[in-house]
Order: C-alpha cells, then sequence, then structure tokens
DNA sequence: GGGTATTTGTCCGTATGTATT
DNA sequence: AAATACATACGGACAAATACC
C-alpha cells in the first residue's frame, strides 16, 4: 500500500487536525517548513494541501500561512413546520430571523420580465415561451450575504391587476397577501425541492466564496399552489453550503432548545 | 485583468462545455495537445483540468483522457407530506422507491450498543454517558449505493422490553410500528435537519465518491417524537451531494408529475 | 498473454510574481 | 524597503493505468 507520498502527507496533517493537535485557526507549518520536514520538495507539499484544501480543512492566506479553518456556526432555515404552512416567505424570513436577535436585511427588488425557461415553464405548467416577472432580491444577516432569492410570477397576474408585482419596490404585506387581495389566490401549498449544485460566478461574488467550486450551493426551488392546487408562484433560494441548515417540522414536535447565549 | 493563464484556459474550456461544443461525456483535447494549442506547460494545463474537476464539470480517467462529466437523473426523496407523516422511514423508502419502477436492497442492520456521544446525547435528551442502541444499513437502488443510515435508541427501551432492537436482523413491520406495538410509543412528528458536509473515508468507500473531498454528502438528522412530544429516535441518514435531491410538501399539494418514461 | 503506444499521475527543481507583515 | 509566505509557470523524469495490436 505505497500510497502516494502528498497523500501521506495530507493524512498526517488530517489527523493532527482532526485529534486536535492542530486547533481551530491554527497556523500549520509553512510550506518549506513541511519540505523538509517530510524531505518532499515544495510542490508535494502543496499537492498534500490542496487535497486538505478541497476537503474543507484547511485554508491558505497569501503572506500568511496556512490555517486550520474556523468552524462556522450555521444559520438554521425553516423549510416546513405548523406556524409556517399559512404565511408568506418574506415575513417568515425575518421573524426568524428576528427571533434569534440577528439583524436581517433585504435590498430592494430588482424586477425583470423575461420569457420562462425550461425549468420554470415546468414548474409553473406555462406554455412555452409565455412572460414571467421575475423579483430578485439579496439577503443578508448581520451584514453578512445569506442568500439570494428569485421569484417568478405568470406575466398574467400583471394583466389582470396585480401591477405591483413590476414594481421595484417592496410589498410590505408581502406577495402571498398581495395576491389573496388583488386576485383571490390564496397559498393552500407548497412543494419545496432541495439540491446543491456548484456556485455560478454570481453566487461566488455575492457569497464571497472561493472562486473555484469547492464550497457549493444549496438550490431550493419553492413551488406555491393555490386553492385549484395549481402552481402560482416559484421562489428560487440560493445558500452557501458551508454556513446554511435546513430544518423540516413535522406533525407535533416541541420547539427547539435555543442557542446557549455567550456569557451575559 | 490578466487573469492567470490556468485560469484562462480553464474559462475557455468551460464555455465550450456550457455551449455545448462539447457535449456531455464527449473527450476533452489530452494534455499535451492543450498544451500546444494554449503554448503553455503541461503543468499549466493540468492545473486548468483540475479547476474544471472542483467545479464537477469534467473527469479524467488515467490511460484514456479528460471527459465531460455525464449528467445524473437524481435520486427524490421526500422529507414530508401528507401520506408519510404516520408511516416510518423504511417502509417509506421501499414504497417510494418502487413507485419509481427502481429495485430497492436493504442490507441487515449492523447493529452495536454504543455510548452517546454529544450530538447524540443532545437530540435524544439523554443523561451524558448513556447507552444507546445503534442500527446501521446500507441501502441500494438497482445496485447502486443510494444512502447510509444510522438509527440510535435509548438502551432502556430494550430493558423495557423491546428485545428485538438488538438482534441484527430486520424488523419486517418497522420499528416505528415495533416500538408501538411493544412500548407503546407512537410517532406523532420529527423535525428533519439537512447539512451538508465532506464524506468521511466510509462514506467515499461506500459510495465509491473520489477521495478528495470534492464531492459532497448530504446528512439528514430525523429525530421522532412521542405522543409525551419527547425524542426517542435519532435517525442519522448519508446521501451523496450530487446525484440526490430532497422534496418537501407542504400543505394541500398535487401529485408530483411522474418521470417521462422512455418508449413503451 | 505480452508488448507497445498513449494518457494521466506523481515528484522533482527552479524561477518569478504577488500579498502581507 | 525588506523579509516572509503563498501563487503561478516552466521543464523534465518516471510511474501507473488503459487500449490496441
Amino acid at each position: 500500500m505505497p500510497e502516494s507520498m502528498y497523500r501521506q502527507i495530507a493524512e498526517e496533517l488530517r489527523q493532527k487536525i482532526e485529534s486536535g493537535e492542530l486547533a481551530h485557526g491554527a497556523q500549520l507549518p509553512t510550506e518549506l517548513e513541511l519540505r523538509d520536514q517530510y524531505d518532499a520538495s515544495r510542490n508535494t507539499v502543496r499537492d498534500a494541501i490542496k487535497l486538505l484544501i478541497t476537503r474543507g480543512l484547511v485554508e491558505t492566506r497569501p503572506g500568511q500561512g496556512t490555517f486550520v479553518v474556523e468552524k462556522i456556526v450555521p444559520f438554521v432555515t425553516i423549510l416546513a413546520g405548523e406556524a409556517y404552512e399559512s404565511a408568506g416567505d418574506s415575513e417568515i424570513y425575518v421573524q426568524e430571523v428576528a427571533a434569534k436577535r440577528r439583524q436581517p436585511m433585504t435590498t430592494k427588488p430588482r424586477v425583470e420580465i423575461q420569457t420562462a425557461d425550461g425549468s420554470v415553464v415546468r414548474d409553473l405548467q406555462l406554455e412555452l415561451n409565455a412572460q414571467v416577472v421575475t423579483r430578485h432580491q439579496q439577503r443578508y444577516i448581520d451584514g453578512i450575504p445569506f442568500s439570494l432569492q428569485t421569484s417568478y410570477y405568470p406575466m398574467s397576474f400583471v394583466e389582470q391587476g396585480a401591477a405591483r408585482l413590476i414594481q421595484a419596490s417592496d410589498i410590505p404585506e408581502g406577495t402571498v397577501a398581495y395576491l389573496r387581495n388583488e386576485l383571490g389566490l390564496s397559498q393552500v401549498g407548497y412543494r419545496d425541492k432541495v439540491t446543491v449544485r456548484a456556485p455560478d460566478a454570481n453566487e461566488t461574488g455575492f457569497f464571497k466564496l472561493p472562486d473555484d467550486g469547492r464550497v457549493a450551493v444549496f438550490e431550493v426551488r419553492r413551488t406555491a399552489f393555490d386553492q385549484k392546487r395549481r402552481p402560482y408562484r416559484l421562489t428560487v433560494s440560493i445558500y452557501p453550503t458551508d454556513r446554511n441548515q435546513f430544518t423540516i417540522n413535522v406533525g407535533q414536535v416541541p420547539d427547539e432548545l435555543p442557542d446557549q447565549p455567550k456569557t451575559g
């Protein structure tokens, strides 16, 4: 079992990290020091470090060194649960974040009118080349980029009177309530599909992710249904996988234990 | 914007892939051909390819070449939805998979008695160092590794009469029904927590994932609650993110459109 | 099976650039 | 400005896996 040298080096470093010999945030020896320690070339040491990087164990900072990654306290998003079945999504987000004493912020929506592409046509059961209104928002928590969100509505809603859908301003009561009042559409359910994929350039930029694709993103597609059980809204939300977690409550579940506050 | 050379090469190749000029499954030029095309060294070309690999766009096969990855049809797992709130988890899995005309297979459970670690103690609200029964299973669909699953039960259940929990054989009616009949525990709800992380060595081995951590795994922790709203079961399921998708149905939703069958 | 050509994998040494302290 | 540390790029050598004859 003569594993290649750079894998052996990576493995030894990994064990030192997992055993706690190298703590979170601690600096590893420099590449030149590791070269001498393991009697290998600097390039081989770098191959070992690359392996640890894609495994999410360490990060490099030019001019500084290589460090064990800090543990991240994840954001929690609730996708399903008793209290959430009737409200809209934006309100949930605000109330959820506020409940944890964190400060949410949402940009003004960027509104566009587009021709629906394949996946939107399928989820909203539109005709091919139908027009849709897209409302795109960026969300922050405590100033940290949290999610990118794009909602799709049939353009016919606007023609039927929901004019504020195409205005680039917030809808204070939420679009769910707005569409209920304006068009008599009430949301009786939704379906979420959760997948993971590599981020695109937009997403790496907004979330400040490394530009190789080693931190993936969640893509949550929420299709909402009206009282006729027809899809009338599609919301696609993107979250980095390295700092997010989803919770789904079904049936009777107790309240979650809150995070321990730190010293006062 | 003098981007580094290997990034430029990767970008050009990426565009050829996304434009369809290089189709799924198609072979890229060899490293030596790319070296000549881009007037770079072989190592620089290899750096570009590594970037495309971590982005999940291409894969290399020693002795053969570099290929655009094939698109994968994802397995769909339903985490919440009307029909699923009362049944157990194993039965759901079998009925779900069978409904899509795929062949599920589950190994006999490997049963162990362990001292609960921190996260199990927290989710099951046990005392520190409490004993738990773990039942571990491997699941396949059409012979393909699908998920790794470990369930945790308090050891006190066995002492109270649920002796079959510590037998390494399947419980045909499902553990949910077994515990209801034996101990009067009925499952009135559950909470799922979905996170993504790098796979460990066990997981890369079972799922045949690349041994660098570039394909992450879902970790789904399901805590089930009894009629007193106390946690009585924890099931941790692991799925590779590159071929799995989760669906959560809330409220009234129509049936999902089935996949198109192929010719006949 | 064996042998050979092709292709990617590993490892080395070196030089220079860029970011940080 | 100088020193340190990682990033990029080159070229070369040999190993290992695969395909083909």
